[in-house]
DNA sequence: GTTAGCACTCATTTCGTTAGAGTGCTAACA
DNA sequence: TGTTAGCACTCTAACGAAATGAGTGCTAAC
């Protein structure tokens, strides 16, 4: 019963996807038998159509009411289906990014020009730099009880931090700490620089033992974000509303509930970036997705990528029945437009 | 006809308002009849109403359905009925708050904690800093063509950006712009560091000055924050969809996507800040909202201080029949929370 | 000034009916 | 054997009439 099926159950399967896509309500036998392709009689499509609910492609949501696609039919669209059309659409709308340094920025216009573009809910995530190195430390001194530590990223990351001290710290052993931290820690990868390090650190600094134990923690924080810390932007949220599958109160809620909390789209970045074997491109379809609230949408990802291990992800998020086209040609050109920006110059 | 009502019909009128906020339905002349305090029967309760009704405090969404309170209405008990009662409500939630490091992550917090006590949406704006004088001035060479600048400001707000040099640029030249930013531009107001100031700067620096004016630019630019910055955090907008009156699709939308948006509850910031006069807390009730999306809702502001003039506002908003006492409690005692955690050390 | 009583209004609910979309099956046709 | 026309059947959505009931306003009596 897995045997592939024939063309025109093929053909079928996507008249009624394409369809339902459109109008978001059951489609009939009628309704394709008219759909301009194919010439078939009413009637022998509903005979197909009987097949294709055997086998699971479409269900009925009651008797006597025309068929919606299945994840199952969904799942065979993306994976066949859609690939046949997609030379023929191409066309796409052009993503005007302004050219900006902040990368945050850049970040917030995209998502929300994938949602204007989409009428879809989006989301981005700020690039982890995991896995990128140590370029420059430096300790400055800001008033007698204060310095600041600053760090920055071969890819031009900058973190910093005020650490307030106990005890004056002069000059001299500030510049010290400098040439310490610098000999020491550049050049590393990010996450070797973990508490062994930082401990045997502080023995080599002898001396100032105390004080530079609170300096060197701090640093250490000060490189090491939190895993919480991922941040992730969202636009559009309130195009699911657009949806009626999607927008019943309850499920609205807990949907908007997750865009705003975006714990839960942090999962769907782990899952991205844990998933190596990927051309870049990853179709969720309902019970598919990695995050339960998005059992009953359709949750498109992309990955892109600025150097030095820098990932990000995009997602698109939307009813079963998206436009899975549009919103694959849009994740890639925005891709490609992101390598332009940040392939340049970054932050 | 503006005189001031006796005293049994601002008691109706409180009992009115205090059973439509719990119900959220128009209430009848029999149930505030039977409301515990005042033994009337419903035909007197009938003739106030009919009178309060006349004097605009409360409406009739058509014959023959109950009451519900006018914005009128709700101004009223905001003002002065509601007053009588503080003191016997009090005893607030603790808002318990973590003590951590970063600005950010405390704020978030406490809009999620507001949001959680108090049922309705909030939002929280970091605090502009503007009217800080800057602390110091650091910039530091992080590889041959590039330096990065580091901000401080008195209230220890960091800000940095890297700078990409056409040219190298040898560290005695970085020594002396360092020292020429310190002595020039220390201590003084950010709003002080203007075009006309850079000018001067760019001249006294002479002899380098083509580097030197991208190098001053750059901090110009690091210094100054875009109006647009204004960072809000907010939470517990799907809160909204628990008041049936704010709860259809159209307002819905409306609404949640101010929240998303941010540049709408600027707006509501700025009015804030504008607004000197104020002892601290601010109700605006429908039609008043300096947001028209919000003339549905009421909203309450509150602005908090961290020193040096920087000032953040704190804003929940929900409908207008929003229980305006605890509301105005919780952002009391968040204000002094605030207080209390930035008012010892910052970010 | 307060209250009981009553007629009246109007939104909401209920329930039966209808209309229509769509199916499944059978029988005929190529 | 695959395709099609035709028809009975199913089930939802839409409609409308009637019942319900909450609430008012007014009048008359206390």
């Amino acid at each position: 019963m897995e045997e592939a099926l024939n063309d025109r159950k093929k053909r079928i399967l996507k008249a009624i996807i394409k369809t339902y896509m459109e109008t978001g309500e059951p489609v009939g036998s009628r309704t394709i038998s008219k759909y301009t392709d194919l010439n078939i009689s009413s009637a022998t499509i509903r005979n197909e159509m009987s097949d294709l609910t055997d086998l699971g492609y479409i269900v009925q949501p009651h008797t006597s009411a025309g068929r919606i696609p299945s994840d199952k039919g969904y799942r065979l669209y993306v994976d066949e289906l859609m690939k046949e059309k997609e030379s023929e659409v191409a066309e796409l709308r052009e993503l005007v990014l302004e050219k900006t340094d902040k990368m945050e920025k850049v970040l917030k216009q995209a998502a929300k020009l994938l949602a204007v573009n989409t009428n879809y809910a989006t989301m981005i995530s700020v690039p982890q730099y995991s896995g990128s190195r140590l370029k420059f430390i430096q300790l400055s001194r800001v008033s007698d009880l204060q310095i600041v530590a600053v760090v920055v990223c071969e890819n031009n990351v900058i973190r910093n931090q005020i650490i307030n001290l106990e005890d004056e710290m002069d000059d001299e052993t500030i510049l010290k700490l400098n040439l310490l931290l610098n000999t020491n820690l550049n050049g590393l990868p990010i996450q070797d620089i973990n508490l062994g390090m930082i401990a045997r650190l502080k023995e080599q600094a002898g001396i100032h033992s105390g004080v530079v134990a609170t300096v060197l923690d701090a640093v250490a924080a000060t490189i090491h974000v939190d895993e919480e810390d991922l941040e992730i932007y969202t636009s559009g949220t309130t195009n699911l509303f657009r949806y009626p599958e999607l927008s019943d109160k309850s499920k609205a809620t807990e949907l908007i509930s997750a865009f705003e909390e975006k714990r839960q789209l942090a999962d769907l970045v782990k899952e991205r970036l844990s998933d190596t074997s990927n051309t870049g491109i990853q179709v969720y379809i309902g019970d598919e997705s990695p995050v339960e609230t998005m059992k009953d949408c359709s949750v498109v990802t992309a990955t892109y990528e600025l150097g030095e291990g820098m990932t990000g992800t995009i997602g698109i998020i939307g009813p079963k029945r998206m436009d899975y086209e549009n919103v694959v040609d849009n994740l890639k050109t925005l891709k490609v437009e992101l390598d332009k920006i940040f392939g340049k110059k970054l932050e």
